[in-house]
DNA sequence: AATTTTATTAAATTATTTTTTAACGTATTT
DNA sequence: AAATACGTTAAAAAATAATTTAATAAAATT
């Protein structure tokens, strides 16, 4: 009976498990992050030593093409690294678990990205639109819209520039002075 | 020949609004919003009276019901919005210009969703863990699993929380007494 | 050096998502 | 009340994306 026992913790404890990993793909979805590549992250959040691709692929079922790309995904997000172990021949991965540094990978490059990726198209328009403008042929109307779309886009540059001092305070830790990362409740504290 | 040089500043000013759009369309691809509708948001962006879907469709060259979902979907992140117009029987939309409105809805809705679906799983794997962890039947190896999980997912929660609070701070606004919105630099601004 | 192991790339397949056309229902106008 | 205009839903088609199998390349072992 004592094996029967046993089979039926490791049930539990899969279950347990699993609702985690269902919601963590599920959160990653949200962000476009493929359910299978989301999974696979979440898999390895709860496993303590580090993956080989063989292990990835037994653990989700798919073929060993799809781990390696897969996780190259995850290591371009920076939330997966690659670890060296004296004797393994076979590449190892680990996850980050630690939330605070997944957020800040995940979303600071994105910021980052989205800054600067917007910041150049701003620049361009409007120096078009300046052009537009400085044309004393242009049609009334048309410099009206351009007058318009520059006040537009230069609101849109503050916010970039807003979104890069986010990106810089969350990738330094100075939010945490402003938003303190809290312990759990003192109910859960004394349990 | 003023017609010409008319033909010229409308296309220039195309131009300059094409390049923001592909940049904003880009972005928004970035966190998972498809192309056709991150394009339908950014056209709206540069649209200074409200639309009609037939408007939209006209304006990407696509089929009425296509703009019918996509402008729904723009509803639900809470970026764009119905207005009414007298006169008007046509439902007429407005996007949302104020980035850190948009900022708000997009990442604020999405991150009390992930707080929410992810604190829920952890309460019910926690329970369990519990269980795992009291019953004295439950083999070492699988009650210590158990247990590092149970560290974890405490640190997780803590994240979740953490999580609540920003979106809290980012919705009530308090975020921009840490991180200020600044004006333009001062070499643009006597420009 | 030959063999084996491992990871990646390429091509083909499968699955999913997006988009459209067609049909429907509701409201408005005539 | 009939006809028209508008928006949405349903079904079909088209386009994309994900996944696998097969082939290749690179490294390590024998």
């Amino acid at each position: 009976m004592e094996g029967k026992k046993q089979q039926k913790a490791e049930e539990l404890l899969e279950q347990a498990e699993g609702a985690v990993i269902d919601a963590i793909a599920e959160t990653m979805d949200l962000y476009g992050v493929t359910p299978s590549i989301g999974r696979l992250y979440a898999t390895m959040y709860f496993k303590h030593d580090p993956l080989t691709l063989d292990d990835m692929k037994d653990d989700l079922g798919m073929s060993k093409p799809s781990m390696s790309t897969a996780v190259r995904k995850l290591q371009e997000i920076n939330i997966v690294k690659k670890v060296w172990k004296k004797g393994s021949r076979k590449d190892l991965f680990v996850a980050e678990k630690n939330f605070f540094q997944y957020f800040s990978h995940f979303f600071g490059d994105k910021w980052e990205r989205e800054a600067k990726l917007n910041l150049s198209a701003i620049d361009y328009a409007e120096e078009m639109l300046q052009q537009i403008i400085n044309n004393d042929d242009t049609e009334e109307e048309v410099k009206q819209r351009a007058e318009q779309d520059l006040r537009q886009l230069e609101e849109y540059r503050i916010y970039c520039h807003w979104l890069e001092r986010l990106v810089h305070s969350v990738e330094s830790g100075e939010i945490f002075e402003f938003l303190p990362i809290e312990e759990a409740s003192s109910k859960d504290n004394n349990k």
